[in-house]
Parts: C-alpha cells; structure tokens; sequence
DNA sequence: TAGATTGTTAATCGATTAACAATC
DNA sequence: TAGATTGTTAATCGATTAACAATC
C-alpha cells in the first residue's frame, strides 16, 4: 500500500536552500533530542557546547550531530563549540516551532495536576490554556492559574483558544470516547498517557506516552 | 559496482540462533514500540494482530516489522497474523525482559503518586517497591500499599530489593544530588521525570522523560 | 602559537520499501 | 476454494563512522 511520495531525486535534501521541504523523520527526531538538551543545558547557565557534549547527553554520533546542524548552515565555531542560545533559536526555526502553542489537559487528577504546574510544557512553547475533567467535585476548583472546566465547554475552548494539541491523564476507560470527541473538535495532535488503544481518523496523530516501554528498551542494553 | 550481499551467512546477525547477540539499537527499540502496542491490545481483548495493523498503531512500515519479527522465528499464522499473547511473550523473551523488575521511585509528590498509583509500569513487569521523599510530612504517609520512606534508607532498599531502575519525580535542583547517591549505591538505570541535566558515571544510563520535546516532534510533521 | 572542535568527505553498514510466492 | 497475510528477496536509500583539513 503505497502512499506515493515519489520523491524527485532532482529535489534537494537538505531543506537549507529548500524551507519548503520536510525533513526526514531521523533529522526531525534528532533535531527534538538536540533541542530537549539544549534547553536543559540554557537553565543551568550554559553558554557553548560542543558536539561531543551533545553526542554524550543524547546518544547520538558527534559526527551525526554536526552533519545534522551543517545542512542548516554553520552554526558553530571551530575550537569553541555551539551557542546554546542561538542553536535553540535555530532548532526551533527548523522545525517551525518557534510560536506558542495552546494545549488543552483532560483529566484533574495527580498527573493532571502534575503536568498542569510543571514547566515542562513551557520551557518548549505549550502553554496549558484549559484543564478539564468530568467529575463533578472537581469542576471549578483551582489548578495554579486555571479553574477546572467540565468536559462540555471543550468544543468551546478548542475554538476559542485555537487548539491543536490534547493531553489526556484520563483513566483508559474514558480515553477513547473522548479521543473521538477531540478529533471530531478538530484536534489534530493527542497526547495520550493512558494505556488505551487509541483508534483516531487519518489527520489526527496520537502519540501514547509509555515510559514502562523506554525502561525495557534501557533494560535490555543494561543486561546485555 | 558489486551487488554481493556482504554478510558471510555463518556469521548471524539475527540472535535467533545465537542468544547472546546482542541487538541492533534500532532493533530493539521497534521491538519496545510493538510490545507497546501488543499489551495494549491484549487488554482490550484482541486475540491476533497483522503487521498491518501494527503498522498502523506504531508507524512502523509493515515489511520492517514482519522482517524484524521473522529475524527471530515464524511468529505469524499467513492469512491470520500474528497471535497477540504469544508475540508478547516471545518479544519479551527476545528483549530478555520476561521477569519482575524492582524499582525505587523518588518524590511523593503529584507526579510520584501517579506514578505509583498506575499500572503502566505493572503491565510491562516492573514493580514500584519503594517510594522515598525528603519532606518529613510526606515520610510515613501511605501511597497505596506503600509507605513513604526517608531518603536515607535508599541503600538500604536499594540492596535488599535489588533494584536496579530508579524513577526520579522529584524537583530539577534535587535530582543531580540524588542522580550522584543513586550511582553511589549501584542504581544501573535512572528514569528521569525532571528537567535537569544529570550527569552520571559511564555505567549509569539516564533517560529523560521529555513529553515537550515529543510534542515538538508530532507538531512539525501536523505544521508541514 | 597550540589545542580544540567544526565542517565535510568518502566509505560502509543497516533501514526501508515494493513485490510476490508461499500458505494459512 | 478464494482471500488474506506472512516470510523473504532484491534493490535503494539514509544513517553511521573515521578521518582530517580548516579555522577559531
């Protein structure tokens, strides 16, 4: 089944010369990684760093790391390094997500309360606009800024608020029917951290958070 | 131009045959992701799944999964596909993950109480038997059946429950301090929810939680 | 300068894909 | 049987790496 992407070779790669071209799925993953180190590093004070930094704290190749930056020009000084604040700034630009985005949160319970006032989302642009839950009890009351709504007023906020992206920290049992609720919103991305089976239309993407998996996957290499 | 294949076909690569091979990174990650997807749905009850579907849940082009599968056995049933139980039990083997992992979760917090109130770390065979905090109001206080202990009887635990994987929820200037006791005290393994920058011995593997960063990730391919 | 680190090349290796016979 | 889906091949494409000149 093919999904004709019928790539023209005559077409560059890079994207440097190209602004119109989507990256690879490899160069945008790396791209992220680069970017979560990056704005790890800029809050302690880091002013450079250097690939071999880069590649230490991500994993990825230094070589790798250098090639990937130098398609988008040439961000950094020889016997010096990378400027973290610039190179945030030109990650960022690459993967045009230099905006704000508004996310809405479903569900007001510990993890919901968790990711509503951790700086997590923040530090990458998300701003938690509305938190919503079904249970009645927990309706109105205060998370940091933001009163808790109930899921009826999402349509609303989704409008209003011109959101993109849906956190779920719902109970698997409630995540489907609300998934479905979202995509019919015009959600387009859903952020799932239940362990439920997402089934969503075409043009929306589910990514379903799964940290027991990312523990075996360092299990392995540490048993090996 | 040569078109030989190269591998000398008495060298394996594929570990069915040689167990102590090790995998691929690339490997074992898509590994993870199927089994991700496969224990979700065991639960909602399905009882076979095709690569197809696989490679619809986890992105993952279909002939790659049947030639990752296939690498280590005949797995699947043609016409049918693979069957859900089974294919969880002879990843898990390959990813020499089948038994009970202990481990130590730090911060009693709304993100730590999540945590270890969730079966997503349960599911996939990791057991949370202990939870630590360094706030004296917290330390006594029960999160489920577990009771909230001091910091200072990390070794201890460390020790007696053999844990290897230790989960730090605990706030970004409290992390380095206890990524630094936990290398100490032999912890292999340090999943981290918060974001700093840990830096650790060469034997210790940190994994950053960055759900931003995945966010990031999902946003350019929506934008684009 | 001397040391460090980038940017880039060239080579190899592994991932990806389409296609299809085998077979449930 | 007829339809579906695996297992496998063969080809191509992208990732990875070592090495090193350029240069800060």
């Amino acid at each position: 089944m093919s999904y004709t992407v019928g790539r023209d070779p005559s077409v560059a790669e890079s994207g440097v010369d190209r602004p119109g071209e989507k990256l690879s799925l490899g160069v945008a993953a790396r791209l992220s990684r680069y970017l979560q180190v990056l704005t790890q590093a800029r809050k302690i004070g880091k002013l450079t760093i250097s690939s071999q930094e880069l590649a230490d704290y991500t994993h990825v190749n230094s070589t790798q790391i250098r090639r990937d930056l130098s398609g988008f020009g040439k961000f950094g000084k020889r016997g010096v390094g990378y400027n973290v604040e610039s190179l945030v700034t030109q990650i960022r630009k690459i993967l045009r997500t230099s905006g704000q985005h508004n996310i809405a949160l479903f569900g007001a319970g510990h993890l919901g309360t968790a990711i509503a006032t951790s700086d997590i989302f923040a530090d990458h642009g998300f701003r938690v606009v509305a938190v919503f839950d079904t249970d009645r009890a927990k309706v109105g009351t205060q998370i940091g800024s933001l009163r808790v709504r109930p899921n009826s007023e999402m349509r609303k906020a989704v409008e209003e608020d011109d959101i993109v992206v849906a956190v779920l920290a719902v109970p698997s049992s409630a995540a489907q029917d609300l998934a479905d609720e979202l995509a019919d919103a015009g959600v387009k991305i859903i952020f799932n951290y239940s362990d439920a089976l997402l089934q969503v239309p075409p043009e929306v993407t589910v990514h379903t958070s799964s940290p027991a998996v990312d523990l075996l996957y360092a299990l392995y290499f540490y048993l090996t």
